[in-house]
DNA sequence: TCTGGGGTCCTAGGACCC
DNA sequence: TCTGGGGTCCTAGGACCC
């Protein structure tokens, strides 16, 4: 048996999570932020990330920013920069790997890292080791990190949450069932409020209530994934790290909210065009092709109507989805209904079989390009200038020319195209032309 | 939870075939 | 035409995570 690769003794799995880690990384940008509460998510509109003061203040992850304003009027509010949290986050798996080279780089603010084995290498025990990892991320990020010490994935993270911020908390396999008696079996990684309302019904409360019951019991009551909580709860590792880079996407998606929402045609369609244009860029910087879509509109009452569509080939041009999109359209949308957001997903990507056609990059890539420029002047023509945000005088073009004016609320383009039929509005019967 | 955006995996059940 | 049994593939939808 290969050392260090035996899972039949306990392995010492760490959990590192950053605490507030993009509010506390603009912090770090910025030093005169210091101590002071800071959001992030202005862009959204929304509080993606506070400091720990503001979370005692009561702002919690999502609320409305003008409901933060008026908590805490003091605050801080800054527009996402993934970049920077992105460069901080290759920096904290940089300093893990100082320590083992079994890291998975689990999310932009959290790593697991595997440390069975590296006591001699790195002189010291798996607690120390935790805590000079957790003392070199504060040091060189500026960032305090919870961190979570234990035999799996799942009980390390339940040390990690254990206690935050700045938090260090070991799990030994004996002391399991102290800890996770006091857990809620909700809290465990991986049981959601279904599940746990499920459990519950049984009377399982605790995570320690649910390592409790014998397998038999797990294995008819729990689906799979459920079923491998239950095993990493008693010390048993079935998730184990992943440590290899990704090198793709098996989807791709990208759905926008707009605000106030919509009944116009035109305007809901050009959102749509807008967020395949946004999943194709994805697409093509991971050198990925669909053959799938799927779309969908969202209602103000939260209902989703979608469609998957079947694309003529793999593709990484949104003109390509876009027409497909628009054969499918018309089926999907419901006149009067109020929309509040629209989506995209590219299904089943496979990497393009571009390496050959290295050598033809740049021809590969410009003509990507016009067929981009392509598919907005096309959706232009047939949506309105709502369509992409660049041209601006669509409707002059197609119809203002003959009717001396120019139609640029959804009203008035609704009423431009008043005595069409659906299918002519969206200029389906024209796709010939276009191509 | 009065609700933003981006992912993954699993499972039940239908379609189809022998 | 009906009946039985069994296998595989695919898809829609659910559940969960950050």
């Amino acid at each position: 048996m290969a050392w260090g690769r035996s899972y039949s003794f306990p392995r010492a799995i760490l959990h590192i999570d950053g605490d507030s880690f993009f509010a506390a990384v603009e912090i770090s940008k910025n030093p005169k932020l210091q101590g002071k509460p800071v959001v992030t998510g202005k862009e959204r509109g929304i509080v993606s990330a506070c400091t720990y003061d503001l979370k005692a203040r009561g702002v919690t992850r999502g609320m409305q920013l003008h409901e933060v304003k008026k908590i805490a009027p003091d605050a801080v509010i800054l527009p996402s920069d993934y970049e920077a949290y992105c460069l901080f986050a290759e920096r904290m798996y940089a300093v893990v790997r100082r320590y083992t080279p079994e890291v998975d780089e689990y999310s932009i603010d959290e790593c697991f890292a595997d440390l069975t084995g590296m006591r001699r290498v790195n002189r010291m025990g798996y607690r120390d080791m935790a805590v000079a990892i957790k003392r070199d991320l504060q040091t060189e990020l500026g960032i305090t990190f919870s961190v979570g010490l234990s035999a799996t994935k799942t009980l390390a993270k339940i040390g990690s949450k254990w206690q935050k911020p700045d938090g260090l908390t070991a799990i030994p396999l004996i002391e399991a069932p102290n800890f996770l008696s006091k857990v809620p079996v909700g809290a465990v990684w991986g049981i959601g409020p279904n599940t746990a309302a499920y459990l519950n019904k049984y009377g399982i409360q605790s995570a320690q209530q649910f390592v409790e019951r014998d397998e038999a019991w797990v294995r008819t009551h729990v689906s799979k994934p459920i079923q491998e909580t239950w095993q990493e709860l008693r010390g048993d590792i079935v998730l184990p790290l992943q440590t290899e880079k990704r090198t793709g996407y098996q989807s791709i998606s990208k759905t926008k909210t707009f605000t106030p929402p919509s009944s116009d045609e035109g305007f809901v369609f050009s959102q749509l065009s807008k967020n395949i244009e946004n999943a194709c860029i994805k697409a093509r910087r991971w050198g990925l092709v669909s053959p799938q879509a799927f779309f969908f509109l969202k209602t103000q009452d939260f209902k989703y109507h979608g469609c998957e569509i079947t694309l003529p080939n793999p593709t990484d041009v949104p003109h390509d989805i876009i027409r497909e999109v628009a054969r499918h359209f018309p089926g999907v949308f419901k006149k009067g209904e109020q929309y509040r957001a629209t989506g995209v997903t590219l299904l089943k990507l496979s990497k393009g079989e571009d390496v050959q056609l290295d050598l033809f990059g740049t021809v590969r890539t410009s003509q990507g390009l016009k067929l981009i420029f392509d598919s907005i002047d096309t959706v232009s023509l047939r949506y309105g200038k709502h369509a992409v945000f660049l041209g601006s005088s669509m409707n002059a073009m197609r119809f203002g020319a003959h009717r001396g004016e120019r139609g640029d609320a959804p009203e008035r383009t609704r009423q431009l195209f008043k005595g069409e039929t659906r299918r002519r509005r969206l200029g389906i019967p024209m796709l010939g032309e276009v191509t």
